[in-house]
DNA sequence: TGTAAATTCAAACAATCGTTTGAATGAATT
DNA sequence: AATTCATTCAAACGATTGTTTGAATTTACA
């Protein structure tokens, strides 16, 4: 089996999750996963390229749960749905994915901070997700402006990468916050409280 | 009068706001700058110093702002504290900053997210105002558990991290979202309503 | 087993990185 | 005007960047 790009990829995130896309050069990568240098360009073609593979791993992974989860709650509600199924949809992959590895949501939120030029490289990806997370939030509130619903959503976004991207110095700055495996949920109950009127 | 060490705060800052870092080179900055790339090492020792005096310049001030109006909240209200004014004395003086030069929160977050070395680089600088601004919020609520008043706190900070991120794109994400410098303003808002009981 | 494709390898590519040098230029003081 | 100090300059330093080369090796198929 093909041992060396999948190596390549897990070795990639874990160095951008610590030091971002620039932070890292494709020799500190090689070293790590025991692989020659020019396995980069056979496998991925360029370090972009690379990078765009990391990303796109998780993050699809990720986005086939959420519209499962959401998909199941629309049907679940006949159409009507509930922003805690919603939320809930939003953020419990994220917290799956969490349980599973801490460097990843840690390398998505950092390489998407990381430069103008990246985040709109990467914001496209997004697009499915928003489309669909907002249209659900404007069928269950109908009675707020869609501005002020989109303002909730983009703030519980901003919310959880902010989380993400302080997760590991909550516990040095303050004492007795919830461990990162709790973050997410603590997340989603924080959210809940400050959307709903 | 000296230009040269001031034009290349300006530029560096810009460029850090853009690409991070890593991601800008002192070759960038002296091009940009129009100046000699050997005045870095003149004026600043090494990048790294470079990087530590463009953080230092815009943060002691609104470090400053914040103290400031703190301390005037604490004498106003006799040593009892309110959320909002807790709040305002916190987001305010970077709601100034936002509307002196879109570029100086966008630069101050940016970096912190870079990476785990810059982030453990800057983190102490905000020593001070974490421990000031805690010690208000619990003043003013003494019913809730102190963890619980941590939390929120870094909640607030999370928000404003990710909403100063995502700034540039909620524009294009969505339709008729608050411009930036009334962004920090509707943070506000958001944040009262959501942490008060 | 023999052949062809896929993969890995050491080595080198040109470009750029942060930093340093020592001379040239500026301004201020005696 | 002469001297001293601060500043700027072109040029080069060694190290590292992402990428490419072409041969060596492994793997897969006939």
């Amino acid at each position: 089996m093909n041992n060396t790009k999948e190596s390549i990829l897990d070795v990639a995130e874990c160095l951008f999750a610590k030091n971002g896309f620039s932070g890292t050069s494709i020799r500190a990568i090689v070293k790590e996963a025991k692989v020659n240098i020019a396995a980069i360009s056979y496998h991925f073609n360029s370090k972009e390229k690379l990078f765009m593979a990391v990303i796109q791993r998780r993050f699809k992974e990720i986005e086939r749960q959420r519209f499962s989860k959401l998909d199941f709650h629309l049907t679940e509600t006949d159409n009507q749905p509930t922003l805690e199924g919603i939320v809930r949809a939003f953020l419990e992959p994220l917290k799956l994915a969490f349980d599973t590895n801490d460097q990843v949501p840690k390398m998505l939120v950092r390489v998407f901070c990381e430069s103008d030029d990246l985040k709109d490289l990467i914001n496209p990806i997004f697009d499915e997700t928003r489309k669909r997370f907002l249209g659900a939030l404007q069928k269950a509130y109908t009675s707020i402006p869609e501005v002020e619903v989109q303002w909730r959503f983009q703030y519980m976004i901003s919310a959880m990468v902010g989380l993400i991207i302080f997760a590991e110095n909550m516990h040095k700055n303050f004492s007795g916050l919830p461990k990162n495996n709790r973050l997410v949920e603590k997340l989603i109950t924080q959210t809940l409280e400050g959307i709903q009127e």
